[in-house]
DNA sequence: GATGAATGAGCATTCATTCAT
DNA sequence: CATGAATGAATGCTCATTCAT
């Protein structure tokens, strides 16, 4: 979950209980996964996971802070980038796909995270779809964008999601780009998008 | 999902068991759901519940075959009814998002089995989605959408499932029909609908 | 365990139960069969067993009760035909014999009870065992047999319960008879008869 | 079971969980024996052998293979010390009836394994039966013995087996020892043996 | 930091037995 | 007589967690 390229020699056991505890719960899920699973993944054992979190709630509930920071920046990033509300919107939807594809087990872990837990409200402050509303509100409100926030949200979110699980049972190729690139437009006139930029991409 | 409309005394614990289990597994999970919470709901023990099941598998799997079947045919027949490409595609959206509202039990049920389990190849073929994907083939081939069949399914359930999702939080509200209505028109618009009929019954 | 022979059209359910169970305990011991393995045997359903015997434990005890009464009756027949004791112990020797082979089922049921049931004592006193005991004390002390009384009895049950289950792994042919000769000759050369009718016979 | 002599201080609990389920298994039978009886007796929780075995059936096999390799050599040794094959095979009773009763679970443990449980091949090839069975095969070649082999074994193995359930009901008391001298000679007696040594040793 | 034995609660499943029909 | 649903206690096994080493 580093994101960083580059060499390096040493990984901590705790970060290695993420990656490993990361990848499991996105594949098995929270109560599919167990301690033993974990600490095998790690090449430790159960007991030793315990120097590290005092618990295995602890690990789901780290990992998922950790997640939504890291596509909360990505988001807030990409939205102070874009030099006007169509750009930022482009962007933002464009780091949601990215980030989908380059962040699989991530991306799949808050979709589960979210379809079983209840998010604590502290969190949601940081919630990344908190910040694509923020942006859709603004957007609504300046007409940039024919929908109400909410539905954009929606369609935004959803797709981007079923993009990702196609691409996981093998039904599209997350290679073809241009496909991507399609995506992108979609949604975007999904959304309605208005300004001359994207209508002169994308043919509404 | 009984099927039978109008009114009835009783209600066979077999069909009880499933109902239970139904919506403990799409509010927790299969993993999260025992055998014991099941036969709480249904009011007998966890043994009688053998007297039907032989075992939790066979409820998991008995259950998506009911839900594929139920919304299969809804999709089937609605797609039958449509006088053209245009009005099928129409009609399957609304199908969708109407099953999503009124059976959100087993709308979350379709979302939970396919993220954890591996379907079944012989179970596909009745599988909602290859409707919808067979509709969106051909409406692609003859140009009455303009975006990829593929991406189409995409924008299309992922939208219902957010939607879905974003109204279980509360963030939206489904009484809100107005809003459906501005769902199905975004969806239509995002997948390039090129016929004028659409833009008639809906306003666009 | 009817035992005669002859045609007849109609076997009581009781007694079908008795003969399913009788074989299903010979083979897979008592835990090891359940109510519902019997009543399947027999085509009919759990409940109905209960018609018939008021508990699984009623069943074993029935049936060793029959099957002593069976083997008893028959060893005391032959005992009573022999016309001295070289006679009666030969007679003897051989119905035991015939009786393991003949009713495999009931002689593996004997052996398995006797392995793990106590046997309660008043069901002791018809108990095969206890005829040969009395027919070797008696020939021991009128000097027609060489060992111990205790001792001819372990060697003549313990040999035809070892050749029954040699049997059975096939590892010699029970349809070799004059290999059951030979055995009925050891056994009595073993427990060291003096007769001289035996030993016309039976090459010491 | 231990097979160090002399004292000791620690015995680990996988040993005590041996030792209790060969004790158990001997008297109750496998599927009347419970891992929590198992736990019971070695003083611990029922999940805890979970930590030594990864089966109740792993338990059952472990055991099968330590007995059957315990008495495959100490009859291996005594095959190998005797001289000839009439001392071979006197050896190899006195190893079988000295090991019924010195260690009595084992001998029961072994009598009942092969009753319910048929015997993978790969652990016939040290199983007790065929050692002697080896013997005996040569003694009837070379005409040492008088009946046939499979006889030999039946007679050989099957009376010691049910010395060892009389002594257990009490029907004979292991103390006397001329009794066993007696068993020794009737089973060589039994099975023909020729050689002028044995009646030296040994008093016919 | 790490190990691995142990705990104790829980889980899916089985089974003898009961009982309303 | 027979059915089959239901009970309730058990059974083999799992798992998060603790703790002595």
């Amino acid at each position: 979950m580093s994101g960083k390229a580059g060499t390096y020699r040493y990984v901590s056991t705790k970060e290695r209980i993420d990656m490993a505890a990361l990848h499991l719960f996105a594949e098995r899920g929270f109560k599919g996964t167990t301690i033993k699973d974990i600490a095998k993944v790690v090449g430790i054992t159960e007991g030793a996971i315990y120097r590290h979190y005092k618990s295995k709630e602890e690990i789901v509930e780290n990992l998922i802070d950790r997640v939504i920071k890291d596509l909360g920046k990505r988001l807030s990033d990409a939205v102070a980038k874009g030099k006007n509300l169509t750009e930022k919107i482009k962007l933002a939807v464009d780091t949601l796909i990215t980030y989908a594809f380059e962040k699989p087990d991530c991306f799949r872990y808050l979709n589960i995270y979210h379809l079983f837990k209840k998010s604590p409200k502290d969190k949601d402050r940081r919630f990344p779809g908190k910040i694509l509303m923020g942006l859709f509100k603004e957007a609504y409100r300046a007409g940039v964008i024919a929908v109400k926030p909410e539905l954009a949200l929606c369609i935004t979110v959803g797709t981007v999601e079923r993009l990702f699980i196609f691409n996981e049972i093998g039904l599209i190729s997350k290679g073809d780009r241009s496909f991507m690139g399609e995506v992108e437009d979609s949604i975007l006139r999904a959304i309605g998008i208005k300004n001359g930029v994207i209508s002169k991409n994308i043919a509404l």
